[in-house]
DNA sequence: CCTGCAGCCTCACGCCGCGTGAGGGTCAAG
DNA sequence: CTTGACCCTCACGCGGCGTGAGGCTGCAGG
């Protein structure tokens, strides 16, 4: 074989491609070997050697074929080609740096153990529903055992599991309301057993004794936003929930 | 039509896809629909819809639909996939950017009217080549006549265009090296012929007339750069080259 | 010369997620 | 019945190759 001519393979080799990827750019028409041996071999020599570095410039910049073909063959302005690219791969870099975010985000709500989309949260949960409830939840107790628990149990409930939780947790609010406003004092049998049915539905998320439901509540009671849900459904609830699971937690310690 | 059941028109509709994606689908059992008509009609019930939701959820976060299969049907922890799916669209973030950056290097190369790529640009020119020179010429002179057919005549140079300007360009500076060192006199006649040879060499860019070969040699002698690579060639030799351009556009005006 | 191995040839289907018709049946309203 | 919107299956195409199949070529060694 003549010297400074290349077979197909080394010059595959030689570019880093597959003797494939030669065949199609001769194929359509973009590098075509400049001779054939006797037996049909394609033959490159400098020229098309140097053609083939051009092209893998220009692909590897993320233009296609075609438009490296112009590129190359055409007889416009490089410039045009370049800042049309430009455009094109900034626009996608927007749409991909969305995309990150967007798992970033789906990730987040996976590690918090609600599997719902942000839609379904909404759905689920209503106006309400604040994601950042959570997030101070977790900065609280993130480091204890129930915080663990909680994640661990919930990991795998569905939408359907959510919507039972809400119910249930919507019910025994009424229940509470209920009680509260008839009059049922702190201590007395119906108010233990409706601190028992609260300390259940903490149950749901975590091992909960009757310390730490009293723990709980005392947080809730005395955060600003949770006062001001309960106020809304009853002025004066907020706290006889307090006091209601303290009675029943005096009388289980 | 029964209500509560969907044709593919409908849905593709509600759900901003096309038929052919619906059809699709089916065909690779991602989504088929829960019934058909008489007719052979594709109907789709609500948790059709439901599951179309996810689907396209997980699409536009990027998923393949073999993944997005796995997601909705597999065991796997969904996190396992995210996770994934982020580690694979941050790598191409990072390599998108790569481009877009190279793109906007090759254009800045394009706007200074040098079409080669920087590995070219170092070969030619060697490591004492700033891209900034060009960048202040054109900031001072980029609204003359002189600029604009600068710009026009190296539009099409190549590789070795480039490479024979510089070499005359060596070749000339090094006449003029001899000639300062041998004590050649501005105004005398082989003085008038070298800065002749300048003003030549100026016309490969634009048509450079005495006065403007004055312009040129007082911005690039007042140049401290320029100033400090003559220099270095040779002390004092800067002032003299400007002392020889002016005798001989004296001698022409 | 034969054999074996590396390299080459053309042909051709496949990938991924649809886009785009062709040819023809269905449904409902006028 | 006609008409128009909607539906069906079939199938080729897109971009840039990957991956064989079946067979020829070149060269070194026995």
């Amino acid at each position: 074989m003549e010297d400074g001519l290349y077979t197909v393979g080394r010059l595959a080799r030689l570019a880093g491609v597959t003797v494939r990827t030669l065949h199609h750019y001769g194929e359509i028409g973009l590098l075509e070997p400049s001779e054939r041996s006797a037996a049909g071999y394609r033959l490159y020599d400098a020229d098309d050697v140097e053609r083939l570095t051009r092209i893998l410039y220009y692909r590897d910049l993320g233009f296609g074929l075609d438009d490296v073909t112009a590129l190359l063959d055409g007889d416009t302005d490089p410039a045009d080609h370049l800042r049309d690219q430009h455009r094109l791969l900034s626009e996608q870099l927007t749409r991909m740096q969305g995309l990150v975010a967007a798992i970033e985000r789906e990730l987040e709500a996976h590690m918090s153990g609600i599997r719902l989309t942000p839609e379904e949260q909404l759905e689920v949960f209503g106006e309400s529903w604040d994601p950042a409830y959570r997030d101070e939840a977790q900065e609280r107790w993130g480091e204890t055992p129930a915080w663990a628990q909680s994640q661990e149990r919930t990991r795998s409930w569905t939408k359907e599991d959510w919507q039972e939780v809400k119910e249930r947790t919507d019910a025994l609010e009424r229940r509470l309301v209920e009680a509260f406003t008839a009059g049922v004092q702190p201590g007395s049998e119906r108010a233990d057993a409706l601190a028992e049915d609260h300390r259940a539905e903490l149950n749901r998320f975590y091992e909960a004794d009757h310390a730490l439901q009293r723990g709980v509540v005392t947080f809730t009671t005395g955060d600003e936003r949770f006062r001001a849900r309960y106020e809304a459904l009853a002025p004066g609830l907020s706290d006889w929930i307090r006091a209601i699971v303290e009675a029943n937690a005096d009388r289980h310690t």
